[in-house]
DNA sequence: TTGCTTAATGTAAGCGCTTTCATCAAACTT
DNA sequence: AAGTTTGATGAAAGCGCTTACATTAAGCAA
């Protein structure tokens, strides 16, 4: 049985046989390319072609110690928030020669110690995280390990790890206060789920820091939290407007809540902006696909993406301990926006 | 310097030591339980919560030559096409114990190759594949190696690998049916880009089929081929209605650029379905998010998912050589269709 | 010519696991 | 009591790579 008519993946060795020199040279062709003769480079790569060979990447991590793999988890999949600053982070990866791995906690945070330990024990160099709030465990767990890991997503100064994003907070109070210049006063929001989600908080603390300074009492808007999906903000939306004080403007979490509530309004009958006003908040397509098209905060996703690689790989390579930055989102003002009569 | 002080991550070797018994012992516990006395299986997984040990997936992966990781190459994570079912399918390998590792070729067919082989040479027990028009080398590589590999997506009677989809073909050409016996006769198609894929190429000839058995000639009807995309949609729409003939319907290869379209219109001003009636395919979530609604192919993507996990799992176990299934499609006419006056 | 440097290659250890096989004590047979 | 089975454990090989170190041949200076 030889190596061409055998079945089993070929190996490092059946090249090296193939090809008449030793495995370390075959190695050194695959790794190190200059420091091999032109010739015997040939031969070699005539070899792995002849046998199709791939090389066995567990190998491979355990003898180099390296496998320039980055390793990221993020809350979901399903919608496309995350998709556009992912996307540009793995863009830049691929520039410098990094391959992605993504996993997705589907919003469960209880799962994310989980595949932190299972993108570590993969082999990956690096850990890109979204927000910072999660259990001190896991923090340990990483800083034990000096595990290279950015925090992306979200931004503050007192994260115990190094973090490329903005500030939640001060975006949605912005947005909020463009609102409330706007003269609305009753105000209602539909919020992601706030525990173990440091942007979510921060985007509601925003609307109540807003309220606030505008001499209205926060706890008296009607807040709902609820996942985020297209359905729950649509059955929330329904609930706020069929409350007792109904809102003339309801401020979403993100842009998912934001057009469920708008398709809801389109069943009930309800005119937006006319009847009620809805904003969001990330600025994804889906924001100006909906009819009207969608009042929002504009996040520089791709900008966030491939900072958050460029300074993953400084951390991975050494040549950083880890530095943060602050990015600025601006406001979108559109059609499902209104000022009150 | 002792495992607790020492940085480095630790190993089964470290857990041995700390427990006191061989390695053989610990490696055991983590796999075959029931081998070791219940005595000796607390004092182990005592050390392993004590030094936070995580195996090493890759020599694990080596010396048992078994991963219980599944690998999934999608053409596209940006749009939620492949969302659902990838999710399904996710969810159902998660199940039955295997973690799935997704990969995406950003609908560029020439990558997809490697992205196997580092697929496999992560250690892959099994693939899952969209579609079946790909390079024969790439069918000898995994033929080769007898490799579990399932595609999804489609179904064809002679593909080369066992395959869990709907007939795409038949899928449009029962839509542009409907279409036409709508009065419909001036036709348009905005299509994916058909080389290299299959189910993009069977969408068109499924058209072209309906016209045809209508008596009419399909190469009168204009076609533009784009990438996936909604601004591409909205740009082929555009030059579609600004087109000599302008067509009462416009067929869209599937519901992202169906919405493109729909986008433009609004945009020149023109109402569907009453200046121009609009169709898509899928059925994601944003069919029925845009006003109005969309007329689409439903496919039964959850229900794919898990079959096509079901049946890989099955191969990869050895307890089957790999059946295919064919699932069936079902039209949802919604308001972007209307009869011609 | 001799000795020294350099380039190209080979040898072999070791990465962290699983698993076969051997060992040994305890528990049964008869 | 002697032999046999059973259950729990350990020793060590080997999975497919990379790399430190050793070796060899070639090139060069003096």
């Amino acid at each position: 049985m030889n190596a061409t008519t055998d079945h089993a993946t070929p190996t490092l060795d059946d090249v090296a046989r193939e090809a008449g020199v030793s495995t370390a040279t075959v190695s050194r062709c695959l790794n190190t390319s200059d420091l091999v003769s032109e010739q015997t480079r040939d031969k070699v790569m005539s070899a792995v072609e002849l046998l199709g060979y791939t090389p066995n990447f567990g190998a491979r991590a355990m003898a180099a110690k390296r496998t320039f793999t980055i390793g990221a988890i993020i809350p979901t999949m399903e919608n496309a928030i995350f998709a556009r600053g992912l996307q540009a982070f793995q863009e830049r990866l691929d520039e410098k020669g990094y391959t992605l791995l993504v996993s997705s906690t589907a919003y469960r945070p209880e799962l994310e110690a989980e595949q932190i330990r299972s993108l570590v024990s993969r082999g990956a160099d690096g850990l890109l995280l979204i927000g910072y709030e999660r259990d001190k465990s896991v923090y340990d767990y990483l800083e034990r390990r000096h595990f290279p890991t950015l925090v992306a997503w979200a931004f503050s100064d007192n994260s115990p790890l190094p973090s490329v994003g903005f500030d939640n907070r001060a975006s949605m109070l912005e947005l909020s206060n463009t609102v409330l210049s706007m003269g609305h006063r009753e105000i209602a929001v539909i919020s992601g789920i706030v525990e173990g989600n440091d942007r979510a908080a921060g985007r509601l603390q925003g609307i109540r820091d807003s309220l606030n300074a505008h001499g209205l009492d926060p706890d008296r808007a009607p807040v709902i939290e609820t996942p985020y999906e297209i359905e729950n903000g649509a059955n929330a939306f329904e609930r706020l407007m069929r409350g007792r004080r109904r809102p003339t403007a309801i401020m979403c979490g993100n842009d998912v809540l934001a057009v469920g509530a708008m398709q809801r309004a389109r069943e009930m009958g309800l005119n937006v902006p006319n009847d009620v006003s809805i904003t969001g908040f990330d600025d994804i397509e889906l924001a100006r696909i909906v009819t009207p098209q969608l009042t929002t905060v504009h996040v520089p996703h791709r900008r966030m993406g491939r900072l958050a690689a460029d300074e993953l790989i400084r951390m991975v390579e050494k040549d950083s301990s880890g530095e943060s930055s602050q990015l600025q989102s601006s406001l979108r003002l559109r059609g499902s926006l209104k000022a009150v009569e």
